[in-house]
RNA sequence: GCGGGUGUGGCGGAAUUGGCAGACGCACUUGGUUUAGGUCCAAGCGCCUUUGGGCGUGGGGGUUCAAGUCCCUCCACCCGCACCA
């Protein structure tokens, strides 16, 4: 008997489906389109287990909708700018082109070994000036409509290396190469009007109840819109011509509590009495000083300082209320300047306590509100309060009536107003980086801001760039920078800013509907395929990358880069879990920690060894693969071993896909004698034969029962599920005592049900058993709902709800008779002992309770 | 602190949505075949037990003939956000 050799058939079968262009996508209006994009890979060197995970997934979907006659694209391209490939050619010399590209041709390399049903015809890398140059085109376009704006930001300047960091490069308050202590620096940036389209990004979430959950709160959350009133505190006393300090809270029910006013140091009042103040002017530095890392911010105790200045309380213009200059303000929430609400505000009470600051009670709860002690009374949102001093004409409320009663006596009064408040800022997109996508404009000192001409894009990348010397080449490269004015024709600068690498994602799965589309997309195309029916990627893409997909289709429609149907970039979106795995380590001679290749180590029963020396490792919890954990397992070891359908079935098995799945040698090992087990089946029932068996009947109705499963789970996301069915039946297909023909139907529907896990040993099992053309390409089976029930049923008997008993019925025995029989039964009548039930339930077909 | 999620055997996890808890896989035990085997085949495998049964889906309470599933409450862990006004 033949054995299975996924090195042999693993490649026939994917130039089988290369020749038969089976994956190649076109439009065609007499099938339903089905868009399935799985998150492109940034082009880091090697693939991972988590892209196997991640396109395997993606692939299950595809093939899947071709078998339900769907017109699937399923395209892919690489992400491909950013700082890693400037920071290799800054170690490793070279240049990040050639390190990008050469990392692009490994990782396709390693990737079509996996039977991915990808149409490779429609790959881009967003570094290619044909992608970039497009995505320029369209950065002139959001210009013309307002999209984009230039401001003053600040940014994380590394003095040393000169440029601009991350803030997830500054570790500790210095630059994580140079060591240098970051500064903090103003900077006119290029910003996109993503904040225009905060209420339609926010309101459409409702919308997409294909998302997770976790996902759509995220985004809320991030956008954050807080509704609320801004109050202007009148001062007793105007100070150097301010009259009033506008206030915005979203608590104005408390406002009877006030006990004082706070402002950021950085707030223009703040800023106005340091000048006539030392001692402000000192603590308003010191708070500067803790300002620059956001660690310190959080740890830092809350301190602040009394200005002398006193604000009238609106409602009791008799009552002053100090106002203080506080660190935990911040200037760019809200107006910067808030009131304190001791009696109702952890936070307001710890103040005021510190500082001898009144507490006094808003409202009492209507159980009468023990008094405050060094714990702030927060009434709940649908609490009744009681307003201690009444005075908008309600006395009692609830959370939510109240703020609106203060809000509409507050308008009423004039000293405060509705308003509704964002945390969602624009988007700063320039980056002072060479790889990335060129910002196209030129700076004229006659003209200002000139955008390039279109007939000169794309504003190419220049090639002669070297990263010996710190800060952004563009800046350094005259020839490139100097260019004459677009508009004037004098001698200008160009812009040495790229964009955020951000940008280059948010538009890329509109691009793969028209990939060589001489301008950024092709309309019919963009009609046809838009919207993406099913993205599926990491969890870590929840906010930034499809919140700014999500701006982008609004923005390109705008543009009439995209049809008025593409509403969504994503209709439903999948995050999946990661690839884990566990961590070997031993000691050094001091005590750390030193990590080894899983390769390197051999596991038998309990213990783990190094495999060159014998010694002991500890073996620790798994956790994400990572590099510096040594705990990767390399896809391309697996696939050299156990092939790629092992590789893709066991990362489909045993975990939901969205939790992470533990990579286990026994459980590979496992996934590769299953699909040995399945192609040995297949083959015992390879000779032809019509003789039929007494379980025929029984593995044809096992054999509906899991197409039916199968596709269910398939269709849910419930990749383990439908494996473990599919266990199942194998177990079913090689225990039943039936014919040839029954045995070859049942293996021939096990290879298609089995196609989009494991397609090379589906095809190969297709064509051993008479199956016509390419599995890849053959109708999805359906079941037989008249096979899925069965003649007789076993139904538990249960005495006051414990099981006791079953019985065996036909299907459809009518109620009474079930009743009689189940009355019958020996535990039945032992348990009633000649007295009668209390209570009969039965459930046809289900379940008998009998209630004594 | 706010928000989201998870909790089921030794382990990963199923459960047609209120109807036989533990499917399927791993690990383990026993037996068999071939044995060079880490192959293959068969059987067993929640816990307790006086072998009659009792208990059992994080804890407690409730609804119901019936609860992993619904409600209340508490606990633990994970993730995200956060001096958010």
């Amino acid at each position: 008997m033949s054995r299975l050799t996924p090195s042999e058939i693993e490649p026939k079968w994917q130039a089988a489906w290369a020749e038969a262009g089976v994956f190649t996508a076109t439009r065609d209006g007499n099938r339903p389109k089905y868009y399935v994009l799985e998150m492109f890979p940034y082009p880091s060197g090697r693939i991972h287990m988590g892209h196997v995970r991640n396109y395997t997934m993606g692939d299950v979907i595809a093939r899947y909708k071709i078998g339900t006659g769907h017109n699937v694209l399923h395209p892919m391209g690489w992400d491909a700018f950013g700082m890693p490939a400037e920071n290799a050619a800054m170690a490793i010399g070279g240049h990040p082109k050639t390190w990008t590209y050469d990392n692009i041709a490994t990782m396709r390399e390693q990737m079509k070994p996996l039977g991915l049903s990808i149409d490779w015809s429609r790959e881009f890398a967003t570094c290619d000036p044909e992608y970039y140059g497009q995505q320029q085109s369209i950065f002139l376009d959001f210009m013309e409509k307002g999209l984009v704006y230039r401001k003053d930001a600040m940014v994380n300047w590394d003095p040393v290396d000169m440029t601009v960091l991350a803030n997830e490069q500054v570790i500790d308050g210095r630059g994580w190469r140079s060591d240098a202590p970051v500064e903090r620096r103003k900077l006119t940036q290029w910003f996109f009007k993503i904040s225009d389209f905060a209420e339609d990004l926010l309101e459409a979430l409702d919308g997409l109840d294909r998302w997770p959950e976790k996902v759509r709160t995220m985004q809320a959350n991030w956008i954050g819109r807080s509704r609320g009133l801004q109050i202007a505190f009148e001062l007793a006393t105007p100070f150097e011509g301010v009259e009033r300090i506008e206030v915005y809270t979203t608590r104005p029910d408390t406002l009877m509590g006030a006990g004082f006013v706070a402002i950021a140091p950085d707030h223009p009042l703040a800023e106005a009495l340091e000048a006539g103040n030392p001692e402000i002017a000192a603590f308003c530095a010191d708070c500067r000083r803790m300002g620059v890392s956001e660690t310190d911010a959080e740890k830092a105790e809350k301190t602040g300082i009394d200005t002398g200045l006193r604000v009238k309380h609106p409602v009791r213009p008799e009552c002053g209320l100090p106002v203080w200059i506080a660190n935990f303000i911040i200037m760019d929430h809200g107006t910067g300047a808030i009131f304190g609400c001791p009696a109702h505000d952890q936070r307001d009470l710890d103040f005021s306590r510190k500082y001898g600051l009144p507490v006094v009670n808003a409202f009492t709860t209507l159980n009468d509100a023990a008094p405050v002690a060094d714990k702030a009374l927060v009434p709940i949102k649908t609490e009744k309060v009681r307003w201690i001093d009444h005075f908008a004409g309600l006395d009692v409320a609830t959370g939510e009536e109240a703020i609106e009663a203060t809000i509409a006596f507050a308008e009423k009064r004039g000293w405060g107003r509705r308003k509704t408040q964002l945390r969602l800022r624009d988007w700063g997109l320039s980056r002072q980086r060479y790889w990335g996508c060129p910002i196209p404009v030129v700076h004229c000192d006659i003209c200002g801001i000139v955008p390039e001409k279109r007939e000169n894009l794309p504003v190419r990348l220049p090639d002669d760039v070297s990263f010996g010397r710190p800060g952004n080449p563009l800046d350094r490269h005259p020839t490139w920078r100097d260019t004459p004015c677009p508009s004037c024709g004098k001698p200008a600068r160009r812009e040495t800013d790229t964009m955020d690498t951000f940008v280059d994602s948010s538009w890329y799965f509109v691009r793969f509907t028209a990939p060589r589309a001489k301008t950024p997309t092709r309309d019919e195309d963009a009609r046809y395929w838009m919207n993406v029916d099913q993205y599926i990627g990491g969890i870590e893409h929840a906010i930034l990358h499809l919140l700014y997909s999500r701006f982008f289709a609004r923005a390109m429609r705008m543009c009439g880069h995209l049809p008025a149907s593409a509403t969504e970039p994503f209709d439903a979106l999948f995050t999946q879990g990661m690839v884990t795995h566990e961590i070997y380590a031993t000691r050094d001679g001091k005590g750390r920690r030193i990590y080894h290749l899983p390769s390197d180590v051999r596991r038998d029963e309990a213990r783990a060894r190094l495999k060159a020396t014998g010694e002991p490792v500890e073996v620790i919890a798994s956790a994400k693969m990572s590099k510096s954990k040594k705990n990767v397992v390399d896809p391309e070891d697996i696939i050299a071993a156990y092939g790629a359908d092992t590789a893709r079935w066991f990362v489909l098995s045993d975990s939901p896909p969205e939790r992470d799945v533990e990579w286990t040698a026994a459980g590979v090992d496992a996934a590769f004698k299953h699909l040995n087990r399945v192609w040995r089946l297949a083959a015992a029932a390879k000779a032809a034969d019509d003789a039929e068996g007494p379980d025929d009947a029984m593995l044809r109705r096992s054999m509906h029962k899991t197409i039916r499963g199968v596709t269910v789970d398939i269709e849910a996301f419930a990749f383990n599920a439908a494996v473990a069915k599919l266990y199942a039946f194998t177990n079913t297909v090689a225990k039943a005592d039936a014919g040839t023909g029954a045995k070859r139907e049942a293996l021939r529907i096990m290879a298609q049900l089995m196609a989009p896990m494991t397609p090379h040993l589906s095809e190969e099992i297709w064509h051993i058993l008479g199956g016509e053309g390419l599995i890849a390409r053959a109708a999805w089976p359906v079941a037989d709902p008249q096979m899925l029930v069965e003649d007789r049923v076993t139904m538990p008997i249960q005495i006051n709800g414990k099981r006791k008993t079953e019985i065996s019925v036909p299907r459809d025995m009518a109620r009474e008779d079930v009743e009689k029989l189940a009355l019958a039964s020996d535990v039945v009548v032992k348990a009633l002992a000649g007295g009668r039930p209390r209570k009969l339930i039965v459930v046809p077909g289900r379940i008998v309770n009998v209630v004594t």
